[in-house]
DNA sequence: TAAACATATGAACAGTTATTCATATGATGA
DNA sequence: TCATCATATGAATAACTGTTCATATGTTTA
């Protein structure tokens, strides 16, 4: 460029397509919502906690035998729990010593059994 | 504690459950599946992701029209798209001198619909 | 009550990621 | 062919995240 321009963005000119662009902003689902998918689709994206998940989708279990089964520290295990209580997406409940985790919501499975048919298609 | 010990696990001792955690072992999906799902969800875990996913429902668009629509620098989208790309969720032909996007599977939208569901329960 | 155990948590660190800025690429039209 | 436009990309940076380590909390049992 021989002068020193801000370079222009298609938005600004004549080759935008303002129509289309009101039109789907319209019949998009509301910003607040968008947020919350995008939230729930992080904590999901994480492979320790993905295999948490999936291991709760087979039994209730106690934070050790989830950090054996993972073959992880009991901290690190400990820490995706608190993550996933945070996000509603587990519950637990106390027998003795131990703290049995269970997932809190059956539209978990649904997500995940979408999810797996794409990966495996 | 008086000595300085490994702090035990409940794995290493009488109080794991070795034929639960066994049982559940056999039952989930192979580890690859599992960092696929949460490959998947990684990619979905992001604001700006989920909505230039979400707009893609409601047409095919070109990326200015995307970074209009999002209020973001073509350079943001373009980063993205790229990234959205690589996940083959999206496909793209050439018109001229725009480049037009659309979602490459129909599974996206059923693994939406369910995080929906989810989060406007 | 004290020791042992299961779990939770705070701080620190390393690795990752989204955006910005500057610039490159590739297509179009004069 | 040259200027312009739409998009892509590399580098840099700031913010975020997952694990580890050390330790705290709360329960059970001897």
């Amino acid at each position: 460029m021989t002068e020193k321009e801000k370079m222009p963005t298609c938005a600004e000119g004549e080759h935008s397509h303002p129509e289309i662009v009101e039109s789907v902003a319209d019949r998009m689902a509301d910003e607040e919502i968008l947020m919350d998918v995008a939230e729930l689709f992080k904590v999901f994206g994480d492979s320790t906690r993905v295999r948490i998940i999936c291991a709760l989708f087979e039994s209730e279990l106690c934070v050790c035998d989830i950090a054996e089964l993972l073959n992880m520290t009991q901290s690190a295990i400990s820490h995706q729990l608190r993550v996933l209580k945070q996000a509603r997406l587990v519950k637990y409940r106390r027998d003795g010593k131990s703290i049995y985790y269970s997932l809190a919501d059956g539209h978990i499975r649904t997500i995940f059994n979408s999810a797996f048919e794409h990966v495996m298609e």
